[in-house]
DNA sequence: CTGCTTGCAAATAGTTTGCACGTTC
DNA sequence: GAACGTGCAAACTATTTGCAAGCAG
């Protein structure tokens, strides 16, 4: 874990950017996470150890980090983006009813990929894309 | 096609709910456009015939008729939504890069579906995700 | 006429941007 | 010390809501 962190870190040293703090607590919060963190949530956690990083500081963060490469974003539907590291790479499940978000590996997606890919020339995004329906738990759309 | 927008008219009626003009007005233009309309680019196409239509009444009838079952809304990544009737099921793919969206039929995803209930007992909702990626004039990812 | 609908204005949520100051290399 | 990054406030986009007036049943 920590080493994954110091991995990613010595990415972003050396692309050029800069190591600051609070890109070494953001990256270090999605780690920790594994992943599915709003903006806001992952501000809230970060502000625990530096208490003045902005919001906006965490969308610039998050943005510099995705143009990386290192991090990504999916949206959920209903506005709000989540982020997760680009290593391990897999696909997201959420529940309309309850937000579950279930995460699932790109292997379940491959025939799907490769279909549309010859049937009409579209390839899909790896790690860009949820998939909204009910989960287990909720049970099947009534 | 006035057949269609009548039977959508009729099923309003007969659930109960008022037959205004906003709501005939955006059912006929879901119906001439076969859909993908934002609540902007409706609320422009009826402020044609009825200019003094705000955007807000849009999003109440667009909601009202989803209430109802009639219209259904997709997410299309970067916030807007986009709105379709429910008739004529169908799954939409959007290039990340221009935007374009291309539909395809619900069967496509029905190897996905069966997989995801399987492994996961998630049902995906028919005719509400949208999958991201690039289109084949826009060429793979880079 | 009674309540569902609408127009309008203002509020909200999520995200982006301008600018002056602080930090990293 | 030059370029990049950050804090803060303000702008922006998409959508929702309160309220008084309007229209459908």
């Amino acid at each position: 874990m920590a080493d994954r962190l110091a991995g990613l870190i010595e990415d972003l040293r050396s692309r050029g950017a800069r190591v600051t703090s609070a890109r070494r607590h953001i990256l270090s919060e999605l780690v920790g996470a594994e992943g599915h963190l709003t903006a806001d949530e992952l501000a809230a956690r970060v502000q625990r150890a530096q208490p003045d990083l902005h919001l906006s500081t965490v969308y610039r963060c998050l943005d510099a980090l995705e143009r990386l490469g290192l991090v990504d974003h999916v949206h959920l539907g209903h506005g709000r983006a989540v982020y997760h590291l680009t290593d391990d790479p897999h696909q997201h499940l959420v529940c309309e009813e309850c937000g579950v978000v279930i995460e699932v590996p790109d292997s379940t997606f491959a025939a799907l990929s490769h279909d549309l890919a010859s049937s009409y020339g579209f390839s899909i995004r790896p790690n860009h894309f949820a998939v909204l329906g009910r989960c287990a738990a909720c049970g099947p759309t009534s």
